[in-house]
RNA sequence: GUCCCCAUCGUCUAGACGGCCUAGGACACCGCGCUUUCAAUGCGGCAACACGGGUUCGAAUCCCGUUGGGGACGCCA
């Protein structure tokens, strides 16, 4: 156990499955993974379901899906609490031999009561447990007779204190913890003991989790003790809040890492976003690659503050990203996307055009498959705001059917040509082109904003365009003017 | 209520030994340029050391207090 190995770093990510993989969690498994990469260690999956009520398999595999969208992967398990209940109750044994736990034959729900008063009674010290004050040989004769017991620890007096690796130095009062149950009287082992014994077993040497967990880590010091284990290292992450400052919870919309997934967001950019989201490399660099960040990233780098999860800087990173990928990539993704929306693509000689158009103007993947449906398929609407601004001038109605028959005319249909006729038929009317543009900009993409409109005619194809035309066409006989 | 922790622009943050900080970068926002709209891009702008005391020649950086925020106090994890 010890010897050959006790160099190697050994990190874990403990979630338990009650839940998706939100984005608290999600943070937390990527610091860990960056920090096992960072020193050539091991990233261990543990699934921590001593909750049989609240956990299930399907959260189990939602968060696994979480970790691989992410590209988390994992060198060891997952390893199942769940299927290891006989180890910990050795342990517990063990410890209530030692006489550092004691057998509690107290009702659940007298526990319970006591709770309810205490706010009212602010007692300095935690409650004392009368069972701990049971004899050896009372206590054992009342378990053999069959009455259901929890096994609590024994929690000494004196101080209790470590050095958090973010935080520092942590100090606390023996006193104000309560006698802590380890296991409960179903005989399922609670999460102070489990978490301890696990990490013990699997050689953890660096516990790194959510700050939720600093106020705990005193418990799990006096267990590692009790169990003659040395401690790991400590390095709890400040949690990550919305935008009012409390504790991110569903309120504030998605906190799910696949709804972003699903939103069209690359992992790429997330996993970037969540990388600063309580560390700094310590200078101003934040597009960063995994590689990058392997590189770079340190315990020292992480911030003590409570961070807040805004999602604007997401949509940066993403937009970044997106214009940056391969536009093999791109079209891939893209496809994907229209095929997950339902709308058939037309033309797939003329996507990698239409990627280029678009690559640097979309922010999320689903905007291939919302406002820039119309490059794709012909079921398109237009856009009501564009329509009120662009389509107002009643002599539209005349404009362009002229102009339709005009693109009717041109054989060559070239970026020029088509641009030449646009204008040259603007000043006969003597109009501005921008008025002409900005109609046909509706009628093309039933959007008031695209990319530049000749090159849009482009990728759309001389059909496509005239037949676009008409349909605006019509659209405005149909139109009663206000 | 008790205990623990935190505190730089609206947001993410830089700010090792206190002086290089009239506090830097990024997102967002607002102008201007480019332009057929938008995006992208270039330039510029707005905007913070929570407050009060110390220590010091000198503090965003150290100490104390106040305020604010978060977390933990379960036979949940």
């Amino acid at each position: 156990m010890t010897g050959i190995m006790h160099k190697e770093v050994r990190v874990r990510f403990a979630p338990s499955p009650t839940g998706y993989l939100h984005v608290g969690g999600a943070r937390t498994a990527l610091f860990n993974w960056l920090f096992a990469r960072h020193h050539g260690g091991k990233f261990i999956l543990r699934i921590e379901d001593t909750d049989f009520v609240r956990s299930s398999e399907e959260m189990v595999e939602g968060i696994l899906e979480g970790l691989r969208w992410l590209g988390l992967a994992w060198d060891e398990g997952p390893y199942f609490q769940s299927r290891r209940l006989e180890h910990y109750r050795s342990f517990a044994d063990r410890i209530l031999k030692q006489g550092n736990a004691y057998r509690c034959f107290c009702k659940t729900d007298e526990h319970a009561d006591r709770k309810s008063e205490y706010p009212v009674n602010a007692p300095e010290d935690a409650v004392a447990h009368e069972c701990a004050e049971l004899t050896g040989e009372d206590s054992r004769r009342r378990a053999e007779s069959g009455e259901p017991f929890a096994i609590r620890f024994k929690v000494p007096p004196d101080k209790t204190s470590f050095h958090d690796r973010v935080f520092g130095k942590i100090e606390i009062e023996n006193k104000i913890l309560e006698d802590f149950v380890l296991i409960r009287s179903d005989g399922i082992p609670t999460y102070h003991l489990v978490v301890v014994a696990d990490d013990i077993d699997m050689g953890i040497t660096h516990v790194i989790r959510g700050a939720d967990h600093l106020s705990n880590t005193p418990k799990q010091i006096l267990l590692y003790r009790a169990a003659g284990s040395p401690l790991p290292d400590f390095a709890h992450l400040p949690l990550i809040l919305g935008p009012d400052k409390q504790r991110l919870s569903k309120r504030h919309g998605a906190t799910s890492v696949m709804a972003y997934a699903e939103m069209g967001y690359l992992p790429d950019a997330f996993f970037n976003f969540l990388s600063l989201l309580g560390w700094s490399p310590g200078d101003d660099r934040e597009m960063l690659t995994r590689r990058e960040l392997t590189q770079l990233f340190s315990l020292e780098g992480v911030g003590k503050a409570d961070a807040v999860f805004g999602p604007e800087k997401l949509d940066w990173f993403n937009s970044r990203y997106l214009r940056d990928i391969s536009t093999e990539t791109l079209r891939e993704l893209a496809l994907k996307e229209l095929e997950a929306s339902g709308i058939e693509c037309f033309e797939t000689e003329s996507l990698d055009a239409r990627m280029e158009l678009l690559k640097v103007r979309i922010r999320k993947l689903t905007d291939f498959s919302t406002i820039f449906k119309a490059f794709f398929t012909d079921d398109f609407d237009y856009d009501p705001a564009a329509c009120k601004k662009f389509l107002k001038d009643p002599k539209l109605q005349a404009w362009i059917p002229k102009l339709h028959s005009l693109y009717n005319e041109d054989r060559e249909f070239t970026l020029e040509s088509t641009e030449a006729i646009l204008r040259s038929l603007a000043d006969r009317e003597g109009i501005k082109a921008g008025l002409l543009i900005n109609a046909v900009r509706v009628a093309l993409t039933g959007q008031g904003v695209a990319p530049g409109l000749f090159e849009v005619m482009q990728v759309l194809g001389r059909q496509r365009t005239i037949d676009r035309l008409e349909r605006l066409g019509k659209y405005l006989n149909s139109t009663p003017e206000d």
